[in-house]
DNA sequence: TCGATATAGATTGTACGCAATTGAATTGTA
DNA sequence: TACAATTCAATTGCGTACAATCTATATCGA
């Protein structure tokens, strides 16, 4: 995947998003080991500490994961001590994800996280801001071609 | 994960990344899955296409990934009938892959494929080059930070 | 030359990511 | 009310990622 390589360009986009993202999870990882998380535990932990409660499915819509990948990471979650899962009374097909004291404690100790990955990348703020919303619009324009392309 | 929730940058960008990488993967899905390939293994085809003959370690160098992951994944290719894992005769350690007869056929069945996903962005080809570029620098201070971090 | 060191790839174990399927609960509708 | 369609989470199976470890080979230094 050289520089000089011929690729089309979509190709190399795709590949430096892939990368890229191995490549946070890793600048994380020194950070989330000690807390005994992987990276995405601590999304889930994030979107908890926002707003706690939600559903498995409310969690899969904000973090476009689906109960494949988050019941088993739930359940370890869970067993770690950090959240409470239980069927919502209501409609007993939901299991709504709570905090524990733990977990909720757990939330001072990654308060630093971000500032100190942030130190890593050494690039001005507004700048990753743009870079932000320009990958989500990204973001969003695929999952829109891709709906229109599973509905022909 | 709301727009509106006062993360901190870092943990936007990384998300942001981290969500548009699957996306990318799900975009390339319907286009690979006739061919039986992951995205993955396509991006391993795409270096061997570039130069083939490459041993594990330098696949490993230009992806980012190591003998863990690409040992399984090349011994999947090598059964579809793309590949063959050959010992260096010079250095007995190192495992030279090459493409077969099939293998570069499949080049021509996967040239379609960049161009049709780049329609799916719909952003302007320099401004999908500046992304390009952005994000692979990004990756690049990275690294750098990481294997600092590991020498202390 | 021989032993220590280094390197390449394979292996093991854990944790995603996701398609496909299942089973239970709910909703819509006749 | 009955019952088909829908929804939600769990499960299964496969393919990555990656740390840690292992084995075989190669290289370096005394």
């Amino acid at each position: 995947m050289t520089k000089s390589s011929p690729l089309a360009l979509s190709n190399q986009l795709c590949f430096a998003f892939y990368s890229v993202s191995h490549a946070f999870s890793r600048a994380y990882r020194p950070f989330l080991d000690p807390l005994g998380l992987t990276y995405p535990q601590y999304v889930v932990l994030l979107v908890l500490w926002e707003q706690d409660g939600l559903t498995v499915r409310e969690i899969g819509d904000r973090l476009f994961l689906d109960s494949g990948t988050l019941t088993p990471l739930l359940k370890r979650l869970e067993a770690a001590g950090h959240i409470r899962r239980a069927r919502d009374k209501k409609d007993e097909r939901q299991v709504r994800i709570s905090l524990t004291e733990m977990g909720r404690t757990l939330r001072e100790n990654a308060e630093e996280i971000p500032r100190q990955v942030g130190c890593m990348l050494g690039l001005p703020v507004d700048e990753l801001r743009a870079l932000t919303e320009q990958v989500a619009k990204l973001r969003g324009r695929l999952h829109d071609s891709a709906s229109l392309l599973a509905k022909s």
